[in-house]
RNA sequence: GCCGAAGUGGCGGAAUUGGUAGACGCGCUGGACUCAAAAUCCAGUGAGGCUUACACCUCGUGCCGGUUCGAGUCCGGCCUUCGGUACCA
């Protein structure tokens, strides 16, 4: 073997754990640089190929720029709690801790093998009490500001289980254990009000530099959409309404005290039991349909239609609501799903008009959406077209294409803008323009409002599981929900547990945990028996690093301002929307309440592509993941990691193969043997820094422009996540390098160092390996030089230009860089292929462009 | 379904702003070295046509159409694959 991996690999390892080559001081604020990997969530399974993809690039980048003499931190640690250790339990026994504990040492050994440049001293797990006790903390400071509160929402259970289920383990509709149908019940669960900040989460997008898809997926979840709240009456048929008002039951109550979406209105006066009290509110985005409305549809588990249900439509309300609890909300939403619904048998009043319109449920009305009702313009909306078709509802046009016909038949919708029509006082009117009238007019007339919409959802935290962190609310019977004081944080996850299925929450099955004094009355009371979504962990955690120990805050204030936000922050796509908005909302939350100084916590980010494995993603269970052991052992760490940078773009990510490997490995053996053949050569030379181009031999100069050359794209393209052409152009320039023996020693030793300068970011043991056997006497990562690229060496003197006749590459010329037009013209005119080609015909047009093409245009 | 991406030789991929398609690497073919093999080194390698040869021509970036002197790149319409879809993280 010719290039001894083993030996040097370790060698190197040893020497920057025993130096504390990568322990940062973060007192020093100069040129600091935070580089943040997505941390690992240490479940069953060890490092796979995806956590080498994901670490080994960006620790060469973090590399590259510690090269370039910024003050890096490079961080790692465990995201430890979550569902599948819970999962592990119930199948094995084995305690999560346990699991995560053993899990976690085990990967810290993996992780150390990588050669990251990792400053262990920062590692952190989520698990921890110190950790988690800020998760409570910062809850609570949500909670004092109304921020944290409850409200009913389904969660999927299984009745056979008896347990709540996520959705990942729902399979068609099925419990993924026992192959129950899986139903939607309802809990009262905790909240955090992300909603009041998506208008700064939308204006946030243009202080960072993220991938353009990633900002486009945030602002279509969040999904703003201007238009207009409007109110229309119930009515009830007049001969029967003693039967159609049912009375409250607590939990709508609830509902309504809480929920920011349901639409009902109980009038001040607290009477609720006659129908011209009940109002249903819509959202749309089209007022300018207004007067085109033929029905409203509400949400089947919209509050009022319990209400406003006529006693002869009940059973088929009632039919239609079960069968709808079965479907997700992809089928419900699905427009290729034929339409589904039932009427009510109440009508509505359209405040513009008067008109007595019936109101209907159907589920492609969602709760979660706007008010959970639609006004329904089959004339204009394709799903209320679809609707109406089938249920033989009228539909009528308001808005007229400029060239069709007011009374010709619709065979679909309607949508873009035209003239409105059948509008009373609007018609006439663009409609596009008509949007903002109609809602003027609804406000002077106090139908209705101007009103801003958001897709996005308040973010649903409870969770009924053992391994999270546990939410510090304690509930008494007459003093309501009461926070643990601050004082008495962490509420500690107790160890003793059981996990066996059945009962909503495991916790609660805790005796000794659950059962509290209220702290404002000494009563008896509940603990809280739910733990909080593990998103909560992640929404923080890069702020903790910077003093994982602090025990008397989340974390070092001081530091959070000199190195927040995240300079660099790497991670999947499949974070793209939930994780990184939740943490964009902590971030702004810790703003408004003093702690940190930014707007924003990652200011650059970068995602890896996804490594699937026979294009699947690996997994444990399709037995598909590749272990990066069985090619480090023997290719060795660098060759390894550069082969997965080398394999294609990083943002790309791919369909795992070893073939091509041994490419990497060759170049890898290449460069170790050139270095060792120029042994000690830094010390037998004056080494300067740069050369005067026109004063070296040919080959002399033939190395130095390439090596400057490759330096210039070498630094862009690491710069920019490119670390595939980037490592192509080390191996250009290993290819040119035949010809270094004719050098000088002057030129050989300045090659060489740029060389080995290149290689430490992309192959650090190897890096460090050449830049010692050139007589350097430290490692290149404790003092790090940065080489300036020779611009003056960078010009080629000649240049081919395409020649085209008709767009079409006919013949190239050489010409003296950057030539003028009229200096290449009779070049290329003296082309013999160029004579050929325009022998006898009319030259229309000639196209030049510098240093590139000249186009003859025939006829 | 909806939202967001991707599709280029036998394979991974390159072409950074509309300007010579196939850099770099794998594989393959031939040669050198060797008793032989491996390793290494050298040369060739998109497809088709044509030629004794040098050369030359046509086609070619998922599919159909468009804009342009010129399109892998821009526009319109599809197809396929992947990620997310609010309790996997």
């Amino acid at each position: 073997m010719r290039y001894p991996f083993t030996e040097i690999e370790s060698k190197w390892q040893k020497f920057w754990e025993d130096n504390k080559t990568y322990k940062t001081d973060l007192s020093k604020t100069e040129r600091k640089l935070y580089t943040l990997v997505m941390f690992i969530y240490p479940s069953g399974a060890k490092l796979h190929i995806g956590h080498w993809y994901n670490y080994g690039p960006t620790d060469s980048w973090a590399r590259f720029k510690k090269l370039q003499g910024y003050n890096v931190f490079e961080p790692i640690g465990y995201d430890a709690f979550g569902l599948p250790a819970e999962n592990y339990a119930i199948k094995t026994g084995i305690h999560p801790q346990d699991s995560t504990l053993k899990n976690i040492d085990d990967i810290r050994e993996q992780l150390k093998k990588m050669g990251c440049m990792y400053d262990w001293d920062a590692e952190l797990m989520t698990c921890a009490p110190e950790y988690y006790k800020w998760n409570q903390w910062i809850f609570l400071q949500m909670y004092k500001r109304r921020l944290a509160y409850r409200k009913n929402a389904p969660v999927n259970w299984c009745p056979n289980d008896q347990t709540v289920l996520a959705n990942e383990q729902v399979v068609d509709g099925c419990c993924e254990r026992c192959g129950t149908t899986v139903i939607q019940k309802n809990l009262y669960q905790w909240f955090f009000k992300i909603t009041d900040y998506a208008e700064q989460l939308l204006d946030g997008h243009n202080k960072i530099d993220w991938p353009d898809e990633t900002i486009l997926k945030q602002k279509n979840w969040i999904g703003k959409s201007e238009g207009a709240e409007v109110t229309f009456k119930v009515v009830i048929d007049e001969n029967d309404n003693s039967n159609t008002v049912i009375s409250k039951d607590p939990e709508s109550i609830r509902d309504e005290k809480s929920s920011t979406h349901i639409g009902t209105k109980i009038s001040p006066s607290g009477r609720n039991d006659k129908e011209e009290d009940l109002e249903i509110k819509v959202f749309t985005t089209r007022p300018d349909t207004l007067f085109g409305v033929t029905y409203v549809v509400l949400a089947p588990e919209h509050s009022l239609v319990d209400k406003i249900t006529k006693p002869e439509f009940k059973a088929g309300v009632n039919a239609y609501r079960e069968s709808t609890k079965k479907l997700t909300e992809i089928e419900r939403t699905s427009t290729v799903k034929e339409k589904t619904g039932v009427p009510t048998g109440a009508f509505a009043i359209n405040p513009v008009n008067g008109e007595k319109i019936p109101v209907w449920i159907a589920d492609y009305a969602l709760i979660t959406y706007g008010t959970g009702c639609v006004m329904a313009v089959p004339a204009h909306d394709e799903r209320d077209f679809e609707f109406a078709k089938k249920f033989n509802l009228p539909i009528r046009k308001v808005i007229l294409q400029d060239e069709t016909n007011e009374n010709d038949e619709l065979e679909s919708a309607f949508t873009e803008v035209g003239t409105m029509v059948n509008s009373a006082q609007f018609n006439g009117v663009r409609s596009d323009e008509g949007i903002t009238k109609v809602i003027k007019y609804l406000e002077e007339n106090n139908f209705g409002k101007g009103k801003i919409n958001y897709r996005l959802r308040d973010w649903l935290i409870s969770r009924q599981r053992y391994w999270g962190t546990p939410i510090p609310i304690i509930h008494c019977p007459t003093c309501g929900e009461v926070p643990v004081d601050e004082n008495e944080l962490p509420v500690l996850l107790p160890y003793d547990v059981d996990f066996k299925l059945g009962g909503e929450s495991p916790l609660a099955r805790n005796e000794k945990y659950i059962n509290v004094k209220c702290p404002k009355c000494g009563a008896d009371a509940k603990r809280d028996p739910d733990t909080m979504d593990t998103f909560v962990d992640s929404s923080w955690y890069y702020l903790r690093y910077l003093d994982p120990k602090i025990s008397t805050a989340a974390f070092d204030k001081e530091l959070a301002k000199n190195w927040t936000p995240v300079d660099m922050y790497v991670g999947g796509k499949e974070h793209s929307v939930m994780h990184l908005l939740y943490a964009r909302f902590f971030h702004k939350f810790l703003r408004d309440i003093g702690l940190v100084n930014s707007d924003e916590p990652f200011a650059k980010l970068v995602h890896q592509g996804v490594i699937t494995k026979d294009g699947a993603k690996m997994s444990k269970s399709r037995g598909n993941v590749v272990n990066p052991d069985e090619f480090t052992s023997k290719y060795g760490t660098d060759v390894f990691r550069m082969y997965l940078m080398f394999m294609g773009p990083y943002d790309q990510g791919g369909d795992w193969s070893d073939k091509g490997i041994s490419g990497v490995e060759r170049f890898v053996i290449r460069s170790y043997e050139l270095f060792s053949q120029y042994k000690d050569i830094i010390k037998q030379t004056s080494g300067k820094d740069k050369y005067d181009i026109s004063t070296l031999a040919d080959n002399e100069k033939k190395v130095y422009r390439k090596v400057n050359q490759t330096l210039k794209k070498f630094n862009e393209e690491i710069e920019h996540f490119r670390f595939n052409t980037a490592i192509a152009s080390l191996m250009e320039l290993i290819n040119e390098l035949k010809i270094l023996e004719g050098c000088s020693k002057e030129v050989q030793s300045y090659v060489l160092q740029r060389f080995a300068w290149m290689l430490a970011p992309v192959a650090p043991h190897l890096g460090e390996e050449c830049w010692q056997i050139i007589g350097n006497e430290k490692s290149i990562f404790e003092k790090p030089v940065l080489f300036e690229v020779d611009k003056e060496a960078l010009v080629e003197d000649t240049v081919n230009i395409a020649v085209q006749i008709n767009g079409k590459l006919r013949t190239t010329v050489p010409a003296p860089m950057n030539s003028e037009q009229n200096t290449v013209k009779p070049l290329v005119f003296a082309d013999e292929k160029v004579t050929k080609f325009t022998d006898g015909k009319t030259i229309v047009k000639e196209i030049f462009v510098k240093n590139k093409i000249y186009n003859i245009v025939i006829k």
